[in-house]
RNA sequence: CGCGGGGUAGAGCAGUUUGGUAGCUCGUCGGGCUCAUAACCCGGAGGUCGAGGGUUCAAGUCCCUCCCCCGCAACCA
């Protein structure tokens, strides 16, 4: 016997700064029922998910809840761990980067890319807000100053520690372009290529000294390692990988498939290949990021207040009907509608109509017409030919979808199966058969068919609903585990007559939608509008005098290039002031032409900054709405002269 | 002209590679059946396939132009 092909799978590993969202959900369940169908074929599974839990947005909000940050995550991975239960999610390892055995690897594979040149240390240049300890890009701030506290930040350098991405950019375009399966769906392998790797890539940043809830490098530890060496590292960490013991390592590396979604496809396309061939070490086989659930049109997110809690749906309705909506409502690449409504049809319709109902109806026969024994069969009739066809095709077919992460499609297949065989029964017509002794005769080979139909859908479906299949067994009066299994359905017929059915509860109980929908979905509207408004702190006429506005007449306008949103304003303060240049954001409301001699309000004491390498001296007011949909220029009437102050 | 995805029946989608009567699920209307979870089966209605132009005997499918939506990037002083 050859020794048994390995399968290594991930899911990303989530930052516990809050509970996770269906979204989570919906990967890990992806990367479980993978797992659990590649068992099914008799591979030799490892499935692998955990934590990313170092940083700074951790460790504040520790602190905002007066816990250490250890403490603070320790609690919400106990949720996520039992979320994963409640989910079935059965992963063989859970990672969590607070892990020792994590911390130790990532300390040798940061000094080994130290030591070998590929990570250098140089100076990170940054806007430094000393009351936060904080670094921020020029991009985070939040009108030049900290969007943390609104206080002013300082322009400061900081010691860094760099991986030297730009040194193997080359041989990562060629990598990609050599292996058309590296990065899934192949237009995320387009994006990568044309957005970051052809552009050229910069060195990364992989050490701060700022944030402490961290990897000490151990060679400097006034450094801790930042984000990305650390998290990525987990795919080799929890295999051992350096440690005394790397049999996992030995054993499941490279991994068959990185399941992330597609806003970390980039870190993993570019980043951990670099760290893995600067290391010697074999790449992946496939990254493959999914799509995102989107709720109403929009992503889903706690600051929308439309975040859908798994927790919630998988008590309320079974975690396989969860799995199984999840699985099968949307195509894996592409984002996906999440909606209550498509949610309970789904499961009304093809868990509890077409299959809980086949079940039913098809036992309740089987006792009503032959007291609860599987009847054996007699010689098959092209009616039932045709059925059984179909359920020997349909494991090759689901074969071939589960390959390419086609989770929706192999279900489609499945219910296919169980749709013919709804329709076989119409066919039949079992209660016609029933009123005679020649119709009994062949009613046996009908109600046979069924059941053993009935026997491969129970396994079909396994991987994906992992509980269901026990309960259809039960029903079925299975109880021999070799016709469980996938092998099993190489041959219709291995249902062994006389096996005793026992009718038992619905497996899917029918929902009334439109009652389920007013219980569950509670006003979503009020709670958005409102919601109350941030209290906006007073300020005293002296701060407000801080501010000096003063009319200003528009010169000349254009429109940034490669911008959609900037006008380049040139403005008039009146004839003692010089000429001043503004950026602003209003080119979707106002064309050039429209603005050449408008009057407008400019903020003229705020700090010049560059925009896009153009030096913008100054802001002018605008009336908006929350979404910026609306957008008014602010102008004096009539009248007003260049230069007069606003106040 | 930054890169990419998309616009097909009321909703959600497939079909576009290899042009040839426009399909699936849900909903809706009608019929059948009575084994079953008011479930199941059959049938109907409903689409100028984003707009315009072109190639062709024939275009959802190929070519050109344009519009709109979404993601990534950028950016909103």
């Amino acid at each position: 016997m050859p020794k048994q092909e390995t399968f290594y799978i991930t899911t990303p590993i989530y930052y516990p700064s809050d509970n996770l969202h269906i979204g989570h959900a919906y990967c890990s369940v992806a990367a479980d029922t993978m797992a659990r169908y590649k068992k099914q074929e008799g591979r030799d599974v490892y499935f692998v998910t955990g934590t990313d839990e170092h940083g700074q947005k951790i460790e504040r909000k520790a602190k905002d809840k007066g816990v250490t940050p250890q403490a603070y995550v320790d609690e919400i991975v106990a949720g996520i761990k039992s979320l994963w239960k409640l989910m079935d999610v059965d992963y063989n390892d859970f990672i969590r980067t607070t892990d020792k055995r994590h911390a130790e690897c990532v300390q040798r594979i940061f000094k080994q890319l130290y030591e070998q040149g590929d990570i250098y240390k140089g100076e990170y240049e940054g806007w430094y807000c000393t009351p936060d300890e904080t670094f921020f890009t020029e991009l985070q701030l939040v009108d030049g100053k900290c969007p943390d506290c609104g206080r002013p930040v300082e322009r400061t350098k900081e010691e860094a520690y760099f991986l030297k991405l730009s040194k193997y950019q080359d041989w990562l375009i060629q990598y990609i372009e050599d292996h058309p399966d590296f990065i899934q769906p192949p237009s995320r392998e387009n994006e990568m290529l044309n957005n970051f790797l052809k552009p050229g890539l910069n060195d990364l940043c992989v050490s701060r000294t700022t944030v402490k809830w961290g990897i000490p490098v151990d060679f400097d530890p006034a450094h801790t390692v930042y984000v990305w060496v650390d998290a990525l590292s987990n795919y080799i960490s929890v295999l051992g990988y350096g440690s005394k013991d790397d049999s996992l390592y030995k054993r499941y590396w490279p991994a068959d498939i990185h399941l992330v979604g597609k806003e970390i496809i980039r870190f993993h396309t570019i980043i951990w290949p670099i760290i893995l061939h600067a290391l010697g070490l074999p790449q992946p086989k496939q990254i493959f990021g999914h799509g995102w659930l989107v709720l109403d049109g929009m992503k889903m997110s706690k600051s929308l207040g439309n975040v859908v809690d798994p927790v919630v749906l998988s008590k309320r309705y079974s975690s396989d009907a969860i799995r199984y909506f999840l699985m099968r409502e949307m195509p894996f690449g592409s984002d996906g509608q999440f909606s209550y409504e498509a949610l309970l049809k789904r499961i009304n319709a093809d868990l509890a109509n077409d299959l809980g109902n086949l079940l039913s109806r098809t036992v309740a026969m089987v006792e009503k017409y032959f007291g609860g024994s599987v009847p054996q069969p007699g010689a098959y009739e092209d009616v039932d030919k045709a059925l059984i066809t179909l359920a020997e095709a349909t494991p090759k077919k689901v074969k071939q979808e589960m390959d390419g992460l086609q989770y929706s499609a192999a279900l489609v297949h499945i219910w296919a199966l169980i749709g013919e065989a709804n329709r076989y029964i119409d066919l039949t017509a079992p209660w016609v058969l029933s009123k005679t002794d020649e119709g009994k005769q062949r009613l046996q080979t009908v109600m046979y068919v069924l059941c053993e139909t009935l026997r491969f859908i129970g396994v079909l479906i396994a991987p994906t609903m992992p509980r269901t299949p026990g309960k259809l067994f039960a029903q079925l009066g299975v109880t021999d585990d070799a016709v469980k299994t996938l092998d099993s359905l190489d041959a219709f017929g291995k249902l062994k007559p006389g096996t005793k059915v026992e009718k038992g509860e619905a497996l899917f109980p029918r929902i009334d939608v439109e009652k389920e929908l007013k219980d569950i979905i509670p006003d979503p509207k009020p709670a958005k509008e409102e919601k109350a408004p941030e209290p906006t702190p007073e300020i005293t006429i002296d701060d407000f005098a801080k501010v000096q506005l003063c009319v200003a007449n528009v010169l000349t306008a254009e429109k940034l290039e490669k911008s959609d949103k900037l006008l380049k304003l040139r403005l008039s303060l009146g004839e003692n002031e010089p000429e001043r240049t503004v950026l602003s954001g209003i080119a979707q409301f106002y064309t050039p032409g429209e603005m050449v001699g408008k009057q407008v309000v400019l903020v003229r004491n705020l700090k010049p900054v560059k925009i896009r390498g153009v030096l913008s001296e100054g802001m002018i007011l605008c009336a908006a709405d929350k979404n910026d949909t609306v957008l008014k220029l602010v102008s004096p009437e009539a009248g007003a002269q260049a230069g007069d102050i606003v106040r």
